[in-house]
DNA sequence: CGAGTTTCTCATCTGGATATGAGTATCTCG
DNA sequence: CGAGATACTCATATCCAGATGAGAAACTCG
């Protein structure tokens, strides 16, 4: 569903937004907490650091902190920078991907069914997931009937 | 979001439910028709088989088909059978699992993207894809000023 | 029964995600 | 400026989903 290292990366952003105004957190104290290995950790922070979402400073007293604020910051936002979707290019019926003119007669409906899955993601920020706030669009009851987990 | 395999077996249904009261379709079409690996298609059906959602005959005019109505196989069901939440035991904040008594500030949240993003797939069937229904309750916007991507 | 067809099973290969270790660059502060 | 603290980088190891190949088991039909 999502990747691990996409999961270290909400990890860490949740912990950095706790602190949003504090000091810098260290690579390995957020690595410790998230239980990331450090070195792995240090990696991810990085490449977080690169899309601008966090701030770096090395040194003593050095660490990581939010580069904007976490009520701009949608999981989508972060996940993304690590969970590519592959996929397989052809639709989910016929041999190729659909041609938008003519699209096969699933089309519609899967492309429903996945924009569904990543609205929760574009709706929810860090300061939401931190704050236990829940988009209320995100949340729909599902019939009983059709649980079958 | 979807492993490659929980995407083929999803194929394979939607083929298996196109030709619901026809013939018997053999592992090799339903790979050449889906795109992937005929051994690797063979796998997945076997795997979907034991849980009970296909028949499979051997032999001459063999191959699968459907056990039960396309309109009682949830994406979810399918899905399942592959895609394990292996996930990481600690909660999104803290050091471990939530205590139910005591849950951290972001759990509920989180549970509840999780919980999101989970119900398109209980909500929709194998017939509904087919079709091209989309559940209404599955559908819903978002805000353009949160669409990142 | 025998031959052909098809599913089923297993052992192995491969690539990418995850993880590790060691070393390098850059900062602060005395 | 020197030393310690920290981020950064790279080479390599590990693990697992995905894929492959070859063969065994089971069925149909003449």
């Amino acid at each position: 569903m999502v990747s691990l290292t996409a999961d270290y990366a909400l990890r860490a952003m949740l912990l950095l937004a706790r602190d949003e105004t504090d000091r810098a957190l260290r690579a390995d104290e957020i690595a410790d907490a998230t239980g990331a290995p450090r070195n792995y950790m240090a990696k991810v922070l990085n490449a977080v650091a690169k899309a601008g979402l966090i701030n770096s400073t090395r040194g003593p007293a050095g660490g990581f902190t939010l580069a904007i604020p976490s009520t701009e910051i949608t999981l989508g936002r972060v996940i993304d920078l690590f969970d590519t979707v592959p996929g397989n290019p052809r639709c989910m019926l016929g041999s190729g991907p659909c041609d938008p003119a003519r699209p096969c007669r699933s089309h519609d409906a899967w492309q429903a069914v996945t924009a569904a899955r990543r609205s929760p993601f574009l709706s929810t920020t860090i300061a939401d997931l931190l704050n236990g706030r829940v988009d209320p669009l995100a949340v729909h009851p599902v019939p009983e009937s059709l649980n079958v987990a």
